[in-house]
DNA sequence: GCCGTTTTCGGCCCGACTGTTTTCAGTCG
């Protein structure tokens, strides 16, 4: 079974608890499992089988570890099947409905029988909800309302998505008289891979009237809640976007409770606690008597509890505390550190700019190299190129080469890895060329021991230089191909071939905790945007965010070197 | 259910908003 099956198994299990009203601590040891194992870059599976103790892993004790083994071992677990007797399997997806917890739910099943989504709708438009204790005519719209943008499918948005509204919605809230600073906050500023809201804080002056120009954004399709402090609407697109008016004093406290996530928060508490202190969002304060020490800045709210700044990225409780107690964090890469671009595509494929309109570009930006790196004959939607075309497009970069001084255009192909393992090209024209990065495009499906051989099969192969996007997923729209990635990347470090960090923000492949294995196995990574035109090059951030999320620093990525540099590294 | 260089028992982050109440429980982040 793979992870997310294994969280999922972890995640019902909390749910019916909660709605049996247990212990809400015990819930969270399962919901905390859950997420833990769901974010492992490692198959949970496959460290059982090694005999590994999973009892190391924070959050996983003695009672957690046997259901692990029982999952693996069997595809089942007992205590789940015995608490899905007690409880009607449609009750659990009621939680998923926005203001409705496990309270309401149980309270729902006993007095009117609802165990179902529909019969929930029914009860609601019938009009039986309002006279149940503590409910209401308003908790029945509420209801039916979620009930509507729970089958609409209203989820996570990726990162990018995030950037375009935030950007626009920053510039508008801008303007209003009195706001003396912004910032979003939330798993935007930690550049997660996907969002599920947007927060955003704001400082303002005495009467400043930024609730009410917020709630009227012209982007607004629904006003959530608003209050002084606090205001929420969903936009038009489903985004939900939260803004928080705070204090100065406490500003720096608020950006860092409202940065996330909530596991790093809970941890920086519990510290806190053990040093007398108490951190809230509104400061750190003495726990005895409740004098403020500090809140201004974020900075100061780690000095509070012994600690160096900690980067938003790393705040996922994934060691990064203990990293810092230790003075150890990663120097992370930034975005200034790329020198170059090693995957892109032109019009002798699927891209919609030339050779050189790429390399104007990439001067534009700084860069000192670029690799064209066009899809090879197996991509027939993108018109692949077979050798003839190759040999072409090869004389072709050597033309354009020298047209924009100060940037070299690397000879390079993207090349497809065959169902056995082959490459879609010969290995005369693969020599000729300064950058070859091998990738999967087909047969997604098959098991994991066969595609791990195929993508190692290819490796072997010495013209390779890197693996691109190495594990097929497309985020929110396609689950990655099976593959063990920890023999992939022993592979890859064996045979000299670079990791692709690819940038394309519907990719972000490795995903942060894998690059994270790959940089700590001692892995070569490369950034690339896989840009399909000029603009795209643009993407290259996003890449970068995801190597900072897996503690990625820039001596760990081959297109931070200079060119002399890199050419020696791609040998 | 997890966790421990003050603990193997007794803790476990904390505050805003809503809707229903008339002082608060439930939900959310």
């Amino acid at each position: 079974m793979e992870n997310k099956g294994i969280a999922d198994i972890f995640t019902e299990i909390a749910d019916i608890l909660d709605i049996q009203g247990e212990n809400p601590f015990r819930v969270r040891s399962y919901r905390n499992a859950a997420r833990t194992i769901a974010d492992m870059s490692q198959s949970v599976q496959a460290l059982v089988k090694a005999g590994e103790k999973l009892e190391e892993v924070p959050g996983i004790g003695k009672s957690l570890q046997e259901k692990i083994e029982e999952i693996v071992s069997t595809g089942k677990c007992g205590f789940l099947e015995e608490l899905r007797g007690k409880v009607p399997p449609g009750l659990t997806e009621l939680l998923k409905l926005e203001g409705l917890g496990p309270k309401k739910v149980k309270l729902l099943y006993d007095e009117l029988g609802v165990d179902s989504m529909d019969r929930l709708e029914k009860a609601a438009q019938a009009g039986r909800l309002r006279d149940l204790a503590g409910m209401g005519l308003k908790t029945e719209e509420k209801v039916l309302k979620s009930i509507e943008k729970y089958r609409a499918g209203m989820g996570r948005f990726k990162l990018s998505v995030g950037y375009t509204y935030s950007r626009a919605l920053l510039e508008y809230l801008k303007d209003t008289p009195g706001v003396k600073r912004l910032d979003p906050a939330g798993s935007f500023r930690r550049q997660k891979e996907t969002i599920g809201d947007l927060d955003i804080l704001a400082i303002c002056g005495k009467g400043c009237k930024v609730m009410d120009r917020f709630t009227k954004y012209g982007d607004v399709a629904e006003v959530i809640s608003k209050g002084e402090t606090k205001s929420s609407v969903r936009l038009k697109c489903g985004l939900q976007v939260d803004v928080r008016v705070l204090e100065e004093e406490s500003y720096g406290a608020a950006l860092h409770y409202f940065t996330g996530s909530k596991a790093h928060n809970i941890a920086i508490r519990d510290r806190a606690k053990d040093l007398g202190l108490k951190v809230s969002e509104y400061g750190v304060f003495r726990a005895k008597d409740e004098k403020r020490l500090s809140g201004a800045n974020e900075e100061d709210v780690f000095k509070a509890v012994g600690l160096p700044f900690i980067p938003p990225e790393l705040r996922e409780d994934w060691g990064e505390i203990q990293a810092a107690e230790k003075g150890r964090l990663p120097k992370l890469i930034e975005l200034a550190d790329i020198c170059g671009d090693l995957q892109m595509h032109t019009v002798a494929t699927d891209g919609k700019n030339s050779i050189a309109d790429m390399a104007r570009k990439a001067k534009e930006m700084g860069y000192s190299y670029i690799a064209i790196t066009d899809h090879s004959k197996a991509v027939r939607v993108a018109r692949g190129l077979d050798e003839k075309g190759m040999v072409k497009q090869l004389k072709e970069i050597e033309k354009v080469n020298g047209q924009t001084p100060g940037v070299r255009i690397l000879k390079g192909v993207e090349v497809d890895i065959l169902a056995d393992g082959s490459l879609d090209l010969k290995d005369d024209i693969l020599k000729e060329c300064d950058v070859v990065i091998a990738s999967v495009h087909s047969r997604f499906n098959m098991e994991e021991e066969e595609m791990t051989r195929r993508i190692i099969q290819a490796l072997k192969n010495p013209n390779v230089n890197i693996l691109g996007h190495p594990t097929g997923r497309l985020i929110l729209e396609r689950e990655a191909y099976k593959v063990n990635l920890k023999e992939v990347f022993q592979a890859a470090i064996d045979q000299g071939v670079v990791l692709e960090i690819n940038a394309y923000p519907d990719r972000l492949d490795l995903r942060d905790v894998d690059a994270r294995m790959a940089k700590e196995m001692g892995a070569k990574l490369v950034i690339s945007t896989d840009a399909h035109s000029t603009l795209q090059l643009e993407l290259m951030k996003f890449g970068v965010f995801t190597a900072r999320r897996g503690w990625v620093e820039a001596k760990n990525v081959i297109n931070t070197l200079p060119l002399q540099g890199l050419l020696k590294v791609l040998r």
